[in-house]
DNA sequence: ATAATATTAATAATCATTATCAAAAAATTC
DNA sequence: GAATTTTTTGATAATGATTATTAATATTAT
């Protein structure tokens, strides 16, 4: 268990049950990818085969709040989980049009256009940006 | 009927029905709001009163590949559709997280890190921001 | 006019998510 | 520590936006 993750738990006192403890275990386990809630389930029920699809989304939802997960919304109308390791920006995606795969944008060019919006009489507090294209390895293949 | 947009559909040839028709001018005639299908049908209904669901959410997936709609998820995970008048590079929004009122941001920082992208082998056809906040009105407000 | 094609409206199906609720577990009180 | 209150859970039902189906209607081509 991640000593940041702890801390958090603890602050918001939140109690960990080992089903939470199983959602967090697979959130872990695939740090970098996206998992969808039905996802996490069939990977929590190898670890706790009775754990049910309501527990799953409320211990997803909650961790969400804490900002321990990013909670993000992908094509397919379905939100997708991963652990957010940096709390303090919201990184950004890139989707690839033909295979789908989710990769990650680590540059952060957004603070300027944060500043205008402030002048503007706005106060910020969170964005989030998705690009859509091709992935290196689909650009060139034959059928877009 | 916008010149443009009648080119559009003339390209596509696409048949403008009644029912197509009324909601190319709910559209028009909401110019700059962001509507939800369920919107857009009622509003069609005051032009043509049997006019179906169906082939309300038809007419507007039709018109969005054409790019004569935006249609962008927002919160509520809920689609919602607008006029693009600038066909050339999708805008960006800012969504108040009290009131909920979106608000365009026409700027357009991300060419940079566009480049940047394409440097790493990407091929960026389209991007989505939102930006997340309390606008003027509300930023004051006594309960956020 | 006849036949082929396209469009429509009503309605059923889908599917991710949320709500409900009674049982089980944990924490508090006495 | 037993009784009581609070929290959490799992099964299942409900929701709600979107999509698929289908038979009727309108349009176009022959
Ligand atoms: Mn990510
Ligand atoms: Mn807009
Ligand atoms: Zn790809
Ligand atoms: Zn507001």
């Amino acid at each position: 268990m991640d000593k940041k993750i702890n801390a958090k738990l603890k602050e918001n006192n939140y109690k960990l049950t080992e089903q939470r403890e199983a959602v967090l275990e697979v959130m872990m386990d695939n740090r970098g990818k996206h998992l969808s809630a039905e996802e996490v389930l069939q990977e929590a029920r190898r670890k706790l085969p009775n754990i049910g699809m309501a527990t799953v989304y409320r211990t997803l939802e909650k961790l969400a709040s804490m900002n321990i997960l990013y909670k993000t919304m992908f094509e397919g109308g379905k939100f997708r989980y991963e652990l957010s390791d940096d709390e303090s920006h919201r990184h950004h995606h890139i989707v690839c049009l033909k295979c789908g795969k989710i990769y990650e944008v680590e540059e952060d060019l957004l603070n300027g256009l944060e500043k205008k919006l402030e002048n503007r009489g706005f106060e910020i507090v969170d964005h989030e940006l998705k690009f859509y294209g091709y992935c290196p390895e689909c650009r060139n293949s034959s059928t877009k």
